[in-house]
DNA sequence: TTAAATAAGTGTATTTTATACCTTTATTTA
DNA sequence: TAAATAAAGGTATAAAATACACTTATTTAA
């Protein structure tokens, strides 16, 4: 029988199991005081009617990325919006259904941002990271490993404006870091630190709901990020 | 027709895809003077005979982890190595021999601490991190990928004893993070820095090798460690 | 036995970065 | 026009990182 390579090579693979692959989104969101992750109420058994993250399996034809942008998109609308994958989880038994793998992704939308019908259709629901319910599986183990990461990718990277209005303040932008590191900082030393990057720059326009005087609007520079980027930055 | 919930759940998970499952090891070690990587030349199709990190499918009953660690024992016959998840690398055409789905790994040996026969079978070599082959599918950006989150990790935790043997003199430490991070560093800097962290235990005992005077050899405590670990600490 | 050679071991001064802390300013509303 | 409100801005201090060079222990060869 006369066989090319990647005939061999399909025949070579084919003895080994194959499994289902899956998708977790974290969603992250920011309300302007809480850090708030999107869950879904679950449709479908195992585990029905419980707390979950948005997931999917990940067909033959997509890759796991593409399998993680099209839950995304799935559940908010969104597309084109920030997200990195976190790890994949992989025990035997980590979902009662059958052997499923799981690669987790974590994404950063504007919390305000998304289709509210598609939201509703999956009885999904933002959650304060301090207040995150019982969840499905592993997915709990999921949300704390994806905190972890948020803070230390947060701390290298310019990351959180994705969290962000496209114009916000400075004191906005340091209520995000205070939530996602969970303590306070000291306003004058954190605006000299932020603006020492020279990543933003700042409207001539004032946000006056919260005050009188009005705090002036920046926006995220992203071309004046990438050139300092290139040096090599820690951010935060 | 009468299912209980499980069965429920498998039918319903049924029509999805299932992919093969694969995972690839990393294998670092250092020679005292530079950083090297274990591989091995393919000896299957497709790309037999190049080069290619040590991999092997997932099976249906073993979590994705101890894949790994498998992998990482048929090749070396170690077993309880330092070794940590890098990255699911998940495109479509990644492996030209079928879909497959490989979960990167990235392991810490002591460099001559292996099984020479087990070596053999597979034609593994070790190459310096500066010089590595062409290496087959995507497997030199799994390399890069990896050797940045050494560094990354490396700098928060005391990994890097995993790399040098049981004693180890401070200049052989130093020489290992001067490998990591591709720089020299300071030699006085570096040893108050180091002892200033106190999980170091000096011995009684002098390498005398490589110099006429002798350097005395450590130790690394793991107890002392991860007392301080609880507290929180950046290490380099 | 002693001098030469070798790498180990060690301390201080300087710069940079992080932290702590409070008054003045712009604007609105009563 | 005074009172209320939150924004804006600077300095002094502490901590951490960096730069830098001589002395010491030991072996080996004269």
């Amino acid at each position: 029988m006369d066989l090319n390579r990647k005939q061999m090579s399909i025949i070579q693979y084919k003895s080994y199991d194959r499994l289902l692959v899956a998708v977790d989104c974290i969603i992250f969101g920011f309300d302007g005081t809480e850090l708030k992750a999107l869950m879904i109420k679950r449709g479908f058994d195992p585990e029905m009617g419980k707390w979950s993250l948005m997931g999917g399996f990940v067909n033959q034809m997509e890759s796991v990325d593409d399998a993680a942008s099209r839950v995304l998109n799935q559940l908010t609308g969104l597309s084109s919006i920030y997200m990195e994958q976190l790890h994949c989880f992989g025990d035997v038994k980590r979902d009662p259904g059958g052997r499923v793998v799981s690669v987790a992704y974590f994404a950063l939308i504007k919390i305000d941002d998304y289709n509210e019908a598609l939201m509703q259709e999956h009885n999904a629901k933002w959650f304060p990271l301090k207040k995150i319910p019982a969840m499905v599986f592993d997915h709990k183990q999921m949300m704390r490993l994806a905190q972890e990461r948020l803070q230390q990718k947060v701390a290298q990277h310019p990351i959180g404006f994705a969290l962000l209005p496209d114009k916000f303040t400075l004191q906005q932008l340091q209520g995000l870091y205070e939530a996602i590191y969970e303590r306070q900082m000291d306003k004058r030393n954190f605006t000299r630190k932020i603006l020492a990057f020279n990543i933003l720059n700042k409207l001539n326009e004032k946000e006056k709901e919260s005050s009188k005087k009005g705090a002036f609007y920046y926006v995220f520079d992203k071309k004046k990020y990438e050139r300092m980027d290139k040096e090599g930055l820690k951010f935060l």
